[in-house]
RNA sequence: GCGCUCGUAGCUCAGCUGGAUAGAGCAUCGGCCUUCUAAGCCGAGGGUCGUAGGUUCGAGUCCUACCGAGCGCGCCA
């Protein structure tokens, strides 16, 4: 429908042009369409005369009322109105707006695809939580957002390539896996008091429970022996970094090499398994699981990259990336003054492996703690004669998290935080998704559990699936009674059927549902279509009180079950996307 | 101090990339079930869009400066 309006808009600017009544410079104007949001105004409006107003150099009211006379008759164009300032209205023939019915009708689940990436090579990071403990409820939103926006752009013509990067190298692993040993410890009869800084929850517990049972005490150490000449940790005066850090190379040298990965192991593969399968029951699953370990072979020739185009430099020991050359706000260690590589170095690694696999564009989700690292990540990708404008990084702001009045302090070492798996086991897979996606990333969220717990009454995603519930209630009543559901039937009949205002109103909507999906996948926010199906519920909600469809009259039932079907088809496919099922009953 | 993301109804949030009189949902108040699911519908009240300037035909939307919130500013990950 909009489409007709521009192409009509077109043809008269063209005219114009070749007339020599508008300078060939706006030949190349894209020319903007909306949808009124009031109907006096017509179906659709245009600002385009205003906008040429100074290029034409007539008042605005003058170059539309140019345009209108330009414009050649067109059977879905009843009637077109110049107003207010300068506005082009355009008011549509009433059968085109029924078209829709059947268009989704035939097109089913495949409504609302598009071609808007053209085959695009698109990869999406997301969640990449560090396999130190089970997913919480701020990943979940990373983790919502993420499996949206990728159905959203594989609907929408581009080729997504879901993946996620495992930390599985570095400190805080290897804090884990003494806190896994020490646990064991526990287990096996020493008694001591556990370091202030290790992994405290209980999973820890479980993971070291497993352990004892597969090698008893094969790993077997007292107390006495591990803490031996350990610098205190902070409650007894002392630096708890030291302490663990102390602790963690104990581990390493009493255990062994073979024995340390053994435990290792053990603690990395029992939570990234537990977050597999947290995410697959919340309805996301992966192409890749990125593993950071097995980027150390290349992390080197990574930066040797960066070394032969003259970006690093020696200092203090260590060696740097002159990241300020790209704009950051100070250059960056890669390697320290141990010889480790840093964690950036990695990073640069990984990215610099995510070009190299030929993605047209990457986009990582990342949350908001860690927008300083998006100027270092570009400026190594600059660095490294890659695009950089590729890279896409989309922040997610936490969710601050209230218990009623008192706010939740999450921190995934102290082991006093909600885990995904509780949120959806309280309020569910649908209600938790749809929670997540509705706001978009860079707002703040306000997550009162308590209230969220108790919301499921209130909760939208309800509202928009009653809204499908009760057009298959009624299908299924008709079933009974006819046997069958009606055929498709000639468009020129639902106009004469369906005069009903909202029924044009619910065209309308239903029309609109791929130009949102395409707005939807080109600014990455999938909170676009929840807000879009909670208004097409609401009209439909509300039609379907004013209005019976299942009448004696056979053909004004055929338009309106035909009506809801589209309807239905519609909420199906939105919810969908966002990872919520569509009920048949309530 | 510098940087990033924000500031819209009592609360939680939209606002279609600059358009016509700023919208929902909760919450409050008043109505609607002998009729396809009341998890619903209809109506009412509620706003200096953080503040002040600027850009233009036109600003919640763009620019600048302040005010306020959250986060970041390691040879941590």
């Amino acid at each position: 429908m909009k489409q007709s309006v521009e192409e009509r808009l077109r043809q008269a600017l063209d005219d114009l042009i070749s007339a020599g009544k508008l300078p060939e410079s706006v030949a190349s104007l894209t020319i903007q369409v909306e949808e009124t949001r009031d109907k006096q105004h017509g179906d659709f409006a245009s600002n385009l005369a205003m906008i040429l107003t100074k290029q034409a150099g007539m008042p605005p009211r003058q170059v539309a009322q140019a345009l209108t006379e330009a414009m050649k008759p067109d059977p879905a164009i009843e009637k077109v109105e110049i107003a207010g300032p300068g506005f082009i209205n355009f008011f549509l023939s009433n059968a085109r707006f029924f078209e829709v019915i059947e268009e989704v009708m035939q097109k089913g689940t495949h409504y609302g695809e598009s071609n808007l990436g053209q085959g695009q090579r698109v990869q999406v990071e997301f969640v990449s939580a560090n396999p130190t403990g089970p997913l919480h409820v701020g990943h979940g939103r990373g983790a919502a957002y993420g499996d949206s926006l990728s159905r959203l752009l594989k609907l929408t013509g581009h080729d997504v390539h879901k993946e996620y990067y495992v930390n599985d190298a570095g400190r805080q692993m290897n804090i884990l896996a003494a806190s896994v040993w020490l646990r064991y410890l526990e287990l096996s009869g020493e008694s001591f008091t556990f370091p202030s800084n290790g992994y405290k929850g209980t999973y820890v517990n479980e993971i070291s429970e497993a352990l004892k049972q597969r090698v008893n005490r094969k790993y077997f150490v007292t107390a006495s022996d591990v803490f031996r000449d350990i610098p205190a940790d902070e409650p007894a005066g002392g630096d708890k970094e030291a302490h663990i850090d102390a602790l963690v190379n104990r581990c390493r040298s009493l255990l062994g090499p073979e024995g340390y990965l053994d435990v290792f192991d053990a603690g990395l593969n029992s939570i990234l398994d537990d977050i597999r399968d947290d995410l697959e029951s919340f309805g996301i699953t992966y192409h890749e699981w990125f593993s950071e370990k097995s980027l150390a072979p290349r992390i080197q020739s990574a930066l040797t990259v960066l070394k032969d185009n003259g970006h690093l430099y020696e200092q203090d020991g260590a060696t740097w990336f002159r990241s300020t050359t790209f704009g950051d706000d100070k250059d960056r260690v890669v390697i320290r003054e141990n010889g480790e590589f840093t964690y950036f170095a990695s990073d640069i690694a990984y990215h610099h492996d995510k070009f190299q696999r030929g993605f047209d564009r990457v986009i990582n989700i990342w949350g908001a703690d860690h927008h300083g690292y998006i100027p270092r990540v570009k400026a190594a990708l600059t660095a490294l004669n890659l695009d950089a404008a590729k890279l896409d990084v989309k922040l997610v702001q936490f969710a601050i998290l209230y218990r009623g009045e008192t706010r939740v302090q999450m921190s995934t070492r102290s082991g006093s935080f909600v885990t995904l798996r509780e949120l959806r086991d309280e309020v569910g897979n649908d209600a938790a998704r749809f929670f997540y996606v509705t706001r978009k990333t860079e707002q703040h969220m306000d997550f009162d559990l308590d209230l969220a717990k108790s919301e499921s009454k209130d909760n939208p995603v309800y509202y928009i699936q009653y809204a499908h519930a009760r057009i298959c209630s009624m299908l299924r009543k008709l079933q009974e009674s006819e046997g069958r559901l009606p055929d498709a039937v000639d468009p020129a009949s639902y106009a004469r059927q369906l005069t009903d205002e909202a029924e044009k109103t619910i065209c309308a909507m239903l029309a609109r549902y791929p130009e949102v999906i395409n707005t939807a996948a080109g600014n990455l926010e999938p909170h676009q279509i929840t807000h879009y199906l909670k208004e097409l519920a609401g009209i439909f909600h509300s039609y379907y009180n004013s209005q019976k469809v299942l009448v004696e009259d056979a053909s004004l039932r055929t338009a309106r079950v035909r009506l809801s079907l589209a309807t239905r088809q519609v909420l199906a496919n939105g919810l969908n996307l966002i990872g919520v099922t569509a009920p048949d009953v309530m």
